[in-house]
DNA sequence: CTGACTACATTGTGGAACGATCGTCAGATG
DNA sequence: CATCTGACGATCGTTCCACAATGTAGTCAG
């Protein structure tokens, strides 16, 4: 039913609910039943629990003691607060790397990154879920050329919930704008240092924080 | 046989065996069997299991597919990284601190936790653990006081990590020294800013990053 | 001594069961 | 009429048992 690639079944199921949680496919706040997981992957109610367990340990599903696991939820301040752990290891990064390898050159990787995002918002017929991809991989091929392996593993954590965060609400940076604002932030980063990767952070943070798509009350 | 307080015995089990890892009762390295946990404490192999997730979940312990759990353990360069997304945390916390209620007069939490400090290593009798518990609990306060509850969980966990370290490499700053050090931070705090945390996480790194002591090869 | 093969240890998963807890809803109470 | 209480069902937390899959170690042949 789905890709399911993985040595284990806990792990296969545990990647499966990630990539619906992640496509919106189950919707923030939703009711993770054991039993009816079990049923619905023919698998034993224990492995859907340890799955549970791993999806909540990425905070993307939250469970309550004998309460029961639901696909998380972010309100407003809990993406302000996530987006301020993202700066944290984002603005690190940048002055590790400006540090390390310095910015003049971009690393190859982070080229890459920025020729990939503006490849996906140039295209005849964007597709928005490409260019989250991109705008991601960007931020991320930013980190990880810092090369600190466990600031890049919590940024790739912080990654997922932020994608999550634009399952529930639909506010995103128009695709056209995408481009410019990232060849931007890249100049800025070398003219006002890794403080420029908090600002484009904190812009990010605000468009998204707006009141959630179809809220219900 | 253990303090043992929680809701659900997969917690208890979980805090018992993760105090047990930072005394150093379960040694780094040593490997975590299902079977002989479960008749130890008389639980179910799945609870036992459980735990062992969720103590791998906190980095304390290391699972490996089909090759079990053991008591996580951090060679030189894994405690570089800690200390480097570390140091990114504190240091976005101290500016985060200094900008939202600035650092003249040390919110309360910091000041009560230097001085839990300065009387610990005060003590006719210093008891190392305690003046560790206290060191612990200053650079929490500080990051805590940043109001950030995502960069303060996160850094909780580093912390638990950091003690990992310490039960292995006995090497640690001597008490003497340990309180005029952390008055010098905050001092160095306000005149140099959030850099001055960058400096001393990095001595405290590579003064933790000597040869761990009883390292059999 | 080396390599393959076998036997054992341990993990991964399934299945059934039962008490505990939560949520809900009807009925009693004021 | 609002509310408190108790019963009931749903779901979770945990246990016991079983067995296949995998990893590890030890043995034996060459």
């Amino acid at each position: 039913m789905s890709p399911a690639s993985g040595p284990t079944q806990v792990d296969r199921l545990t990647k499966d609910l990630r990539s619906r949680v992640l496509s919106g496919d189950l919707p923030p706040g939703h009711r993770l039943r054991e039993e009816a997981l079990a049923g619905e992957y023919g698998l034993a109610r224990h492995t859907v629990r340890a799955a549970l367990r791993a999806l909540a340990a990425q905070r993307l599903a939250v469970v309550e003691p004998h309460r029961g696991a639901r696909v998380a939820a972010l309100d407003a301040s809990a993406l302000r607060d996530l987006f301020e752990l993202r700066a944290a290891l984002e603005v690190e990064a940048a002055r590790l790397l400006a540090e390390r390898r310095g910015l003049d050159p971009w690393p190859g990787e982070v080229v890459d990154a920025a020729a990939a995002l503006d490849a996906a918002c140039a295209a005849t017929d964007p597709d928005r879920a490409a260019v989250d991809a991109a705008h991601a991989a960007l931020h991320h091929a930013l980190v990880a050329a810092a090369g600190s392996p466990r600031i890049t593993a919590a940024h790739s954590g912080l990654e997922l919930e932020s994608r999550l965060a634009l399952v529930q609400s639909r506010r995103t940076l128009p695709v056209d704008r995408m481009a410019v604002i990232h060849r931007d932030l890249l100049d800025r980063l070398r003219t006002d240092g890794p403080e420029a990767l908090r600002r484009h952070l904190h812009e990010g943070a605000e468009l998204a924080g707006g009141r959630p798509a179809g809220s219900a009350s």
